[in-house]
DNA sequence: ATTGATAATGATAATGATTATTATTTAGCG
DNA sequence: CGCTAAATAATAATCATTATCATTATCAAT
C-alpha cells in the first residue's frame, strides 16, 4: 500500500498495532476500510481535520464514506492512540505524533501554522496550581493564539488556506 | 429593573457604561432589548451559555428573540467587555467578571464546575516559551480538565446538570 | 469452506449551535 | 414630526458532527 505520502514510522506502526490490540480486546472487527484510514492517517503529519484526511483517503479508495472516517477516528481516540484537538476554527483536528505526552500549541492567527511546545517547569507549575485548588488533572489544553514572525512563509501558507478569516 | 438575580456590581456598571461608549462611537443605537440583556447578563455569574442567558432573559421579556441575544453577546465581545470561551461541550460560554486579565480554567469532568486560576510565574513562562519560537501572543487559552475533589457538591451539581455525559 | 451472529459500512437524514435573511419596527438626528 | 439607518423577531440556512438503516463483511464455531 505504498503511496506518495511519507513512510510509516516505527511509532506509527506501534500505534497501529496497539489499535488492533484494542479492537480485538473489544470484540470489534478488522476491516479493509479501517486499514486504509489508519495507513493514510499515520503517513500524514500535523493536526489533521476529518476533511483533510477524507480527501486523501478518497484517492486511495473512493468508495470509503465520510462516516467511516469519523468512526475510525473516534475509535483511534478511544483506544488512546491519537488525540482530538479543537482550536476554534470550527472543526476537530487529530494528532497522532506527539513528540511528548503533554504539550501546548501556538496557533498563528495569520496563516494557521501550529507550533508545539513543551516545558517541564510549566508542567510542574500546573500540577502545583491544581493541587492548591484540590483539583486532579486528567489532561490539559494549553493554546497560545497570536502571530508567528516568519512572515514570508506565513503569507505563503495563508494563500494555501483560503478558509482563514 | 430589579429582579431575583444579584445586584449589579461596580465593575459591571463600568462595563455597561463602556459598552455604551463603544456603541455610541460606532454609531449604533441603544435599545431596550440590549438593555435587558446586559442587565441580566451582568447579574449572572460564572461562564454563561447563550441558552442559559436566553432562559433568564425570557423571564424578563419573553418577546426578545434568540438572535438578539447572540448579537448582543457578540457586540459585548467586540467592545472588549466580556470574553468568549469554548470548553468543548459544544457551545460558547461568556464571562464578564474576570478577576484578572488572563487566567486559566480547571473544568471538572464529573460535575461541570469551572474554577479559575492565575499565576504570575506561569504568565512569564508562556511569554518566554513563545519568544523562543519567535511567536507573538495575542491571547491564550489554558484549561485543565479533571475532577474536583469536592465530591458532595460535585454530585449535587451533577444532578442539576443532566446534560453532562 | 459454510453458516450464523453481529459488527461495519455507505448513503443519507437528522441534529444542534450558530449565522444569515427579510419584513417590520424603532432610535436618534435634523 | 419625519427621515434614514440600525435593530428586532421570526425563521430559514449553514455546517460540522451523529444517528439511522438497509446491506455487506468479519470471524468463531461448525
Amino acid at each position: 500500500m505504498a503511496n506518495k505520502l511519507g513512510k510509516l514510522s516505527e511509532i506509527s506502526e506501534g500505534k497501529i498495532r496497539k489499535f488492533h490490540d484494542y479492537t480485538r480486546q473489544q470484540g470489534l472487527k478488522t476491516t479493509k476500510q479501517r486499514g486504509t484510514i489508519l495507513d493514510v492517517f499515520f503517513r500524514m503529519k500535523g493536526h489533521i481535520s476529518v476533511e483533510e484526511l477524507y480527501d486523501v483517503v478518497k484517492t486511495v479508495n473512493p468508495r470509503i464514506g465520510y462516516a467511516t472516517v469519523y468512526r475510525t477516528l473516534h475509535l483511534l481516540v478511544d483506544s488512546g492512540q491519537i488525540e482530538e484537538r479543537r482550536f476554534g476554527d470550527g472543526m476537530s483536528r487529530y494528532e497522532g505524533h506527539s513528540e511528548v505526552e503533554r504539550h501546548g500549541h501556538m496557533i498563528c492567527e495569520e496563516c494557521g501554522q501550529i507550533l508545539e511546545f513543551f516545558n517541564e517547569e510549566l508542567e510542574a507549575l500546573q500540577i502545583k496550581l491544581a493541587g492548591e485548588l484540590e483539583f486532579n488533572i486528567h489532561y490539559h489544553r494549553h493554546e497560545l493564539f497570536g502571530s508567528c514572525m516568519d512572515k514570508i512563509a506565513c503569507a505563503k501558507r495563508r494563500k494555501k488556506n483560503p478558509k482563514l478569516k
